[in-house]
DNA sequence: TCTAGTACTTGGCCATACATAGTACTTTTC
DNA sequence: GAAAAGTACTATGTATGGCCAAGTACTAGA
């Protein structure tokens, strides 16, 4: 039990929630994603994303279309469906009540 | 992949510094870290608490003293030790690099 | 053709939250 | 004093997502 281990459990499900958010702002491919996470502190790794856009694809929140590259191979730009729109409405309130919640807890003084 | 389960996973390590929060403020047992993380809206059951106090024991963070109550039999009342204290302080760094990542993003307008 | 760079894929590992069932002790009730 | 109810804690098995690491595929330049 350290400190890393546990970074990694707390970044569970926000990591979904974060790569929607840029989603929903325009259309985006991997690498865009990964630089915005980066500029964010955020650290992630492709291990990390390419599944996860996998998953939510398949789950039908995401939809790409291949886009040729002028630099390498093409590209999959991902937008979000309908679906992908209301899961992140939904994702949205969960945070913010997670966010709350823990600033109930973690604020009380010590009686 | 649902709205429910995406709960289920933010929640992880949040429960952990949650927990390791509640004890830093003195000795409590089980029940009632139940009723405060229910009381900030933090659902949580007795199969997650419990084992999770085990990890933390086990991990050093915690230490605990049997305590006889006047209704029924006797509770484990825990307190951080000097490691726990230490652990605690990362994760208030952690969470709110995460929180503040997170925000980044999500405040982020439509470019 | 060979090398380097970019983009995406895949399989296996690990830790945590949860459901569910069970143990142990105390107090109450008859 | 035995049965029932309540409280506190334990144990086992499942599912999920993030990560590591290796691998595939396409393009451009030398």
């Amino acid at each position: 039990m350290n400190v890393e281990n546990t970074q990694v459990q707390m970044r569970k499900g926000i990591l979904e929630y974060c790569i929607l958010h840029i989603i929903s702002r325009g259309e985006v491919y991997a690498s865009d994603m990964l630089d915005e996470l980066t500029a964010a502190r955020m650290i992630v790794v492709e291990g990390t994303l390419y599944p996860l856009l996998t998953r939510l694809k398949n789950a039908g929140l995401l939809e790409y279309k291949w886009i040729e590259s002028k630099s390498g191979p093409p590209r999959k730009y991902y937008t979000l469906t309908d679906k992908g729109s209301k899961f992140l409405e939904k994702l949205t309130e969960t945070w913010d009540d997670l966010v709350h919640s823990t600033q109930m807890i973690t604020t009380k003084s010590n009686a």
